[in-house]
RNA sequence: GCCCCCGUUGUGUAGCGGCCUAGCACGUCGCCCUCUCAAGGCGGUAGCGCCGGUUCGAAUCCGGUCGGGGGUACCA
């Protein structure tokens, strides 16, 4: 076969935009999908197209409710809305393979009928026996049964053998100009006729994937380059698609770069960092993910990195897509979620944070009206000092503790309430004390008097141990808020204790 | 082995023949600010894999080479 006419048959490019995302519900979801979701979706939302959401679940062995309901939670977190798919169904429903067995064999009784498939009879200790006698030169099955006579059928079939159905590969070449990566070509005869279905009748991805693309009308495929090899026999099958009435164009492809993650590797499951999920709970906003995402193979300017998902899609071209692998950098996703997370004002910051000091238990569940009001005062303090959502508990529990349950961090005790500490903390004790009101400016007032005039100490080291026995740890909030938020006497008290 | 893809500072990228003694961001280093942390400000660091060719001129075009990756299943 010649490269597929595209001339007649109606063009991709020229519907409107059907694109897709088809993960297998197999382990938790990774950071590799939910780029090539994103670029799908701002895909699709670029061109005022649709985005299809659609589970490949055939390989029954592997797949999980829980890894389906993981990616549902996932897209649903990161804000990826889909038009079509599971629990919205749409016009080309069911959205789960597992429930499409009928339209598959379907599929593959016409392909059967026509001369585009034929029954291969060999087991794969015969196939791979003759591929290593005829040496380097042949890849995959050989076509050894494409010519069987009915003779040698009834031979195979009284030996009990049941065949697997093979896609017959046209001769000549297969081109197609790949959204990102320009024109790739492959000879055919580099190309394997490759099976359909398995002996007892069950469709592999390679019928499966075009049959449902073909159904659902997708204009572009924009996957992962790990796909790139099996494009040439999707393109010659879905030839076979048209002509026996299933498909009525062959979508336009693009092979996204891969992303990679330590050395030259691909960021696999193995690798912390590739966890979708681990990133909402730690504290990741949606948008910095998306944003840092989107950065592995695209960029919105030659100069800016950050940008909201509206931006991104005002901006998205699919052929701006770089081919090369990008490594994932957690330094530069802290970075450009930190970015989104100044870009946001206390209040939203407090909105979001309140999940994850339920979740640690800083406040109870629901929050208590004192706590609520409280929350509101400190929020503004921690509100621009921490990167992510979950960095706020920490720096918060110790105004929401009990005190019989309020520690010190132990090592934070030996290194600022030793025997240097000690006389600090008395005479910030007394000072206190002594106060009139309890204020942020009175209390900084009298701290200063007392600890960096009276004692003649450098600031850092003056704050340093008061800060430790009143929040617990070296790292706090501004300390004279702090002390005006947790109150005279619960501050009176946690520096006599420490001095105890 | 064979087929295909990829190749700009440590990392992600901008670059589409002169605007490039290569821009931006992260990282990293130094300084400043500072009650800790975070943030912020200023400055430094480091790159076109290599070889040929085309051209007045190449990171940009062509060829080769080297390196990396993927595929080569009755997996997806």
């Amino acid at each position: 076969m010649s490269t597929p006419d595209t001339t007649t048959a109606p063009h991709a490019g020229e519907r409107p935009v059907r694109v897709r995302m088809a993960p297998s519900p197999t382990g938790s979801p990774h950071v590799g999908l939910v780029r090539t979701a994103l670029f799908n979706w701002a895909f699709a939302r670029h061109h005022g197209g649709t985005f299809v959401f659609r589970i490949e679940d055939t390989d029954k062995e592997r797949s999980t409710e829980e890894s389906y309901a993981a990616i549902i939670d996932l897209m649903r977190w990161l804000g990826l809305d889909w038009d079509e798919g599971p629990e919205v169904g749409g016009p080309f429903a069911p959205y789960k393979q597992s429930e499409r067995s009928d339209l598959y064999a379907d599929a593959l009784e016409r392909l059967k009928a026509s001369s585009f498939t034929y029954d291969c009879y060999c087991t794969n200790e015969e196939a791979a026996a003759r591929r290593k006698a005829a040496g380097s030169k042949v890849q995959g099955y050989d076509g050894f049964c494409r010519e069987l006579t009915p003779e040698q059928v009834a031979a195979f079939v009284d030996d009990g053998r049941r065949p697997v159905v093979r896609f017959r590969m046209p001769d000549g070449s297969i081109t197609w100009n790949d959204l990102v990566r320009g024109e790739v070509s492959f000879e055919t005869e580099f190309v394997p006729d490759f099976a359909l279905c398995r002996a007892n009748g069950d469709p592999l991805y390679t019928l499966v994937n075009p049959v449902d693309d073909a159904l659902m009308q997708i204009t572009h495929v924009l996957r992962g380059e790990d796909l790139l090899s099996s494009t040439p026999r999707q393109i010659a099958l879905y030839e076979a698609l048209k002509a026996v009435g299933i498909a009525e164009l062959t979508p336009q492809f693009g092979h996204l770069p891969y992303v990679m993650g330590e050395g030259n590797k691909k960021l696999s499951k193995r690798d912390p960092e590739a966890h979708a999920l681990a990133y909402r709970d730690q504290g990741y906003l949606p948008e910095g993910l998306l944003n840092y995402l989107a950065l592995l193979g695209w960029a919105i300017a030659a100069d800016r990195d950050v940008f909201s998902l509206e931006e991104m899609v005002a901006a998205f071209e699919i052929t701006d897509v770089v081919p090369n692998p990008a490594r994932f950098d957690l330094k530069k996703a802290d970075a450009i979620n930190a970015a989104h997370m100044r870009q946001l004002s206390v209040e939203e910051i407090s909105h979001r944070v309140l999940p994850f000091l339920k979740r640690d238990g800083v406040v109870g569940d629901p929050v208590s009206e004192a706590d609520a009001q409280l929350l509101e005062l400190a929020m503004p303090l921690v509100a621009e000092r921490i990167n992510k959502l979950a960095e706020a508990g920490p720096l918060l529990s110790f105004l929401f503790v009990d005190e019989a349950a309020f520690v010190v961090d132990p090592e934070d005790a030996e290194k600022q309430l030793g025997e240097t500490g000690r006389p600090v903390v008395q005479a910030a004790h007394d000072a206190l004390a002594a106060l009139p009101t309890w204020s942020t400016d009175a209390i900084q007032e009298a701290l200063q008097a007392a600890l960096v005039e009276g004692l003649g100490l450098k600031p850092r080291n003056a704050f340093g141990p008061v800060r430790v026995a009143v929040t617990g740890r070296r790292i706090s909030p501004p300390l004279f808020e702090s002390l005006e938020l947790l109150g005279r006497e619960r501050s009176l008290g946690r520096l006599q204790r420490a001095l105890d």
